[in-house]
DNA sequence: AATGAATGAGGATTCATTCAT
DNA sequence: TATGAATGAATCCTCATTCAT
């Protein structure tokens, strides 16, 4: 029995789903995802030129809308002059409900994105978002340092570390998640940590 | 003459070493070892069953610490009754103080079990410290809830995301710093940061 | 409405003509041919049996003419008894008036059949075309050796040698060359070249 | 039982030059050369990289003396002013002599080199040499010309031809003799038919 | 104790061909 | 008549593991 095109095309992009989330892009295996989807392997490449073409039909969406999410944060960042405190909890917090945004519509497909994509065109991404919130933290301890601007090893250590770990956190909220609400209530727990505990720390250093 | 038993398996172990810091062990090659410790592939396998087994034989030492130690703390948190927030924090240092010494006595190695682990036996070693954390974080909660000791489904996936992050967080400043003093002063700012958070949330819940 | 089966036919023979002109029989695809011609690589073999079937279909008026013309050729030599030098040179011409007829007709499927052809059954065919000039070139040889009709090996080998590199060169010429008139020049040189040498090394030897 | 480590390479290589006689580089399959060499696919990757390593090894000396060969060649032409039609044969005899020893030395691996390389790295080489002898051939006709120098798009097109069916020639009968001597023998009377048709060819055009 | 040869199952990918619709 | 889905065997290549020597 002959079954419509892009109703294979969409089973093999279910079975791809799955096994990437399951495996990540490298260990996937495109005989797995064919027996999944009830083919042969060949022939899922009537549909796709390669495993990575496959793992972009499935990514590319959130990729781009995620990019550009970033960009336009990057420049508002860049834009601003005499920025405070708030202002930068803003941008993070752009940039939190641009992944909760993306989470809602695609969770899966962020989550590969995000914790599954080495060895892919797509495994820099979280090293992206982590140099964005990365900038974004210099400024906020650029601005709250005794000489500002200047920001010595070890806060510049702090920043990268508050950086890679909120980033990373977030992440693994959405990895271990399914429910959009549930993730944007803890992912705001976490943000207020974050920042009630870096002002603690600045508060202090100036006593 | 030949080379003594103990000096080829210890130079496979140097090689192994190295090899799983770099690649993971899935990806770990087990010619790139025997070439990196002077000799063939088979050769290996007069010392170690399997590639996991070799693996075994470099991270045990460590995981039995980092267990029996998870041990201990875990019999004080159950032995503790009535304890306090300051006390829970103590917990925390506890485990941070235990990575952070497994860390100074065998960096690499602790990196590869938290880290580098995906694929072998150990691969839910990370999952139990957050299982561990979990537990402190239930208490600390439990203790500063309005109803003591009934949490909420919420207050639950709240302590949840806070051990799981905790963890990923102390893992990813250990992947990612050589420096046992750096390492230290990035892991207290970071408890520091979850801790006045933790503390200030409550407490305005209580307003 | 439907388009006729001979136009179809013929849409699949252009296609294939120029995939095989392009990558020869082994490296053409019968997915290319489809693509070119408008269908689905499924609908090809409801008009012919495989790729070597279709091959055929292209090349088997050109084979059938060349084949004719050879053995028409064959038969002059064979039934010419006592023939010179000069008639010689004019079997060669028609051989060489013979290929760059059908060049004129049918450039592409003659290049095909002579240079692209490997791996189908018709790769024997410049093969059968030097051993039609080798016949010629014995009987040259056998004329104005010392001893009529009685070839040292060294002269077998020449003949067979001059031969071969006749055929290769007029296929080589109409190999690279587009245009009729140029071939035919290019060619008239070649065995302007070639009869003055043979001619000149024979008179050599009498002397 | 166990073979020795060359012994096992020489095996390959054997089976390797077979296969890749039998039907060039492109479509020589590394099962069969595995199984010619009585051993799995991949045992032969422990002795070299590639196909194209394993193509390499067998090719790579002949390559270099020829390589060699023609830059010295090449030199001697660019070097040398005023040159007359006779150090232009000089210069096909040269490069004639080399193809020769060459064959002597390694007809298997030089025949595959000229004739069976597509698809390989070597792939080239025979279009350099066509260069090399179109280079001579330029000069020979540029000296002979009324306008010396200047050569009319028919004269080039005639030098470009006379070059290649050298070259093809040459490669032809180095394909399809064994014998050291005879294919001497054999080339040699290639040249003398060239060059005398060539010597005479300009000749008539001159009267 | 050590070697190096060898395997076998796996990886991605290609393609002529078949066949139900 | 034509489609497009599907196959199966082929391609090169990798690697943990085994084993005779």
């Amino acid at each position: 029995m002959q079954i419509l095109k892009d109703e294979v095309k969409r089973s093999i992009c279910t079975a791809a789903l799955a096994e990437f989330k399951q495996h990540g892009f490298l260990k996937a295996s495109m005989r797995q995802i064919a027996e999944a989807a009830g083919m042969t392997p060949g022939n899922i490449y009537r549909y796709f030129k390669s495993k990575e073409d496959l793992f972009g039909e499935l990514l590319q969406p959130v990729y781009e809308e995620l990019t550009m999410a970033m960009g336009t944060i990057k420049q508002e960042i860049d834009g601003s002059l005499c920025v405070e405190v708030k202002d930068h909890l803003s941008f993070l917090r752009q940039i939190d409900a641009t992944l909760i945004r993306l989470f809602r519509e695609s969770s899966t497909e962020l989550n590969i994105l995000l914790n599954l994509s080495e060895g892919s065109e797509y495994r820099a991404v979280k090293g992206d978002l982590v140099t964005l919130v990365n900038q974004i933290m210099l400024d906020v301890y650029g601005t709250m340092s005794e000489v500002p601007g200047m920001l010595s090893p070890r806060e510049q250590a702090s920043a990268r570390m508050v950086a890679s770990t909120i980033m990373e956190s977030i992440c693994l909220i959405l990895r271990e998640n399914e429910d959009g609400d549930m993730i944007k209530m803890l992912v705001d727990e976490l943000l207020f940590m974050y920042s009630v505990g870096i002002g603690e720390k600045m508060r202090l250093r100036h006593t």
